[in-house]
DNA sequence: TCTCCTTATGAAATCGTATTCACATGTTAA
DNA sequence: TTAACATGTGAATACGATTTCATAAGGAGA
């Protein structure tokens, strides 16, 4: 069933069919006479001739690191509930944290299949920069800043300076620290600077043996706490990057017989379900993840229609205090 | 960038480019001129042209409840992986459980966007069912077993089966049993009925009271156990339909002043990672999530390539005792 | 020498739409 | 009465590939 069919059957051209669905600049006598033909046959344009034709797709592109994550799932919800709503179907490329494949979704979603990409990166090196910048369709950066362009972002370094005052009004002045790889922006860099400059605040100098870097897992945080017990054990506090590393830290200060919070308190980051229901609950920091997918999309809705999108926007979040700080 | 111009550039026809990229039909000589243009400009055949005349897209639809929950972002990994190793993309469709958007997806994708549809389905109703078998493209239900139609699932009725029979090797005998409606046919209807079964076969007919129906969340757990040792104050043990409902329960029991596992044994099912870092470590089951999306996007490219493809998959499981169940 | 087959190739049709352009009305202003 | 303009419509073309069909050259077999 094509236009054209229909066209001979309403009696009309197949131009005038072609507007009844777009601009509509027909007579109503015709419209009627098409609105029948089209009901009673079901028949709907061919959306691949459509896109041939007018270069729109009506979906984005949306490359992950992986998916099978609370958080990044969170995001992916916001964003297809947004898009959804939008009227635009999102294509999923799943990266498994592989630099190079990213690089490969950027450059394959360019031709021709989507009207924008929405990138959640871990690291963005100066290649994936670039594919960026060369990318036709407009690219988010979703998750963490990026300062070449387009970029929806949570306040990750004044959350992780927030929560370390948090610890130090606790009454704790020995703290220690598990993050992620520096390189990797959001869940690195930004949460340690701001755990750093915290401490510097309050005119503490962290020695360089207080933070470690770590899999932001539950086993990477078992192997943090270790580590930084075993350097310093006046140790009485540990900040960490995620909830997951909270969670390791807590196991290994557990198998030594000490106890949190009494002995050692202990934060995370991102308020899982596992946080909130493990014992002893986690005290966390909340993102608004799904809002994040939801901001990605109206930024990204803004630049395909050519208004003023602005450069970023950086989102809120709120520290939760649970039992693992609760001294 | 067109084939015409390649063509030209080559000085051989339009027909002989198409070639080269597609069934190789020429002599050494053009085929050499024809790499060192295509080479030189970097020319990529049009999507959007190729679909709209060959009607094949490499694009799978995946149709999914919601996209932020653990096991259903280990099935989406393996379709990713799978689908992308095999050469085609995935446009993801979320219905929020909403059974009326999870028959616009069937219906939208329809529309020559997809070459075959995976649908993670919850409850399939007739409605449903009718837009399946109507489906152009083809459908492969994954994580539920379907009668009607291709279908990857787990065998959750022998997994709960073995669940309930351990439970009773553990020496309990007022066994009460948390889970989902039944209609959900995998969360709900398999496992319970795995579970009844199970006590049935061991001389023991369960009253109604003894299973109650709840949202499969922490909440639905608390609330469910809440009803079972209120109407019966002699359970010694929960068998939960998922870790969070295990969860859940487990922290009632707790309030009641009553101990894991020492008065109640309580079992999960999904090896979450919150079922293996939650003290106490809860007995659960383990299902091979990311081999289910693969093997979907296997059966499909069998169907889609009119190979035997078989009616069904059914996947194993494992169980994992941990603390929850150690007395 | 004639036929038949294989190997290469190009011209043209096709996929199904949107859009430009030209044209035919009818209406209004001068 | 004429010019100017708004309104509606269809023919033709473009989007960028694949595929069918026709044809040509060359070799093999009779």
């Amino acid at each position: 069933m094509k236009i054209s069919e229909i066209a001979k059957m309403a009696g009309v051209s197949a131009a005038t069919v072609s507007r009844y669905f777009n601009n509509g600049y027909l007579s109503e006598e015709k419209r009627e006479a098409i609105r029948r033909v089209v009901e009673a046959t079901g028949y709907e344009p061919s959306l691949q001739a459509q896109m041939l034709r007018t270069k729109v797709t009506h979906t984005l592109g949306v490359i992950v690191p992986k998916i099978d994550s609370d958080s990044i799932g969170r995001v992916v919800t916001g964003i297809s509930e947004t898009a959804e709503k939008l009227g635009y179907r999102i294509i999923l490329g799943v990266s498994q944290m592989d630099e190079s494949r990213e690089g490969d979704f950027l450059v394959s979603f360019n031709k021709g299949m989507v009207d924008g990409i929405i990138f959640l990166a871990t690291v963005i090196t100066d290649d994936l920069s670039k594919k960026i910048s060369e990318s036709e369709a407009p690219v988010v950066i979703c998750g963490q800043y990026y300062e070449q362009g387009h970029c929806v972002y949570h306040d990750e370094y004044h959350a992780m300076y927030d929560m370390a005052r948090h610890v130090l009004r606790c009454g704790r002045n020995k703290v220690g620290y598990i993050g992620g790889k520096i390189e990797d922006k959001a869940y690195g860099g930004d949460r340690q600077r701001g755990f750093e400059d915290a401490m510097v605040s309050a005119g503490i100098i962290p020695e360089a043996d207080r933070m470690v870097v770590e899999q932001l897992s539950v086993e990477g945080g078992y192997a943090g706490a270790e580590m930084l017990l075993r350097a310093h054990g006046d140790t009485n506090a540990i900040v960490c990057a995620t909830d997951r590393t909270a969670v390791g830290a807590i196991k290994y200060i557990r198998n030594l017989g000490l106890r949190v919070p009494t002995d050692i308190i202990v934060t995370g980051q991102g308020d899982s379900i596992l946080a909130r229901n493990i014992t002893p609950s986690i005290t966390s920091l909340q993102y608004y993840y799904e809002e994040c997918g939801r901001e990605s999309v109206e930024m990204m809705m803004r630049i395909i229609n050519g208004e003023e999108a602005g450069k970023n926007v950086k989102l809120s979040y709120s520290l939760i205090e649970r039992e693992s700080t609760r001294v």
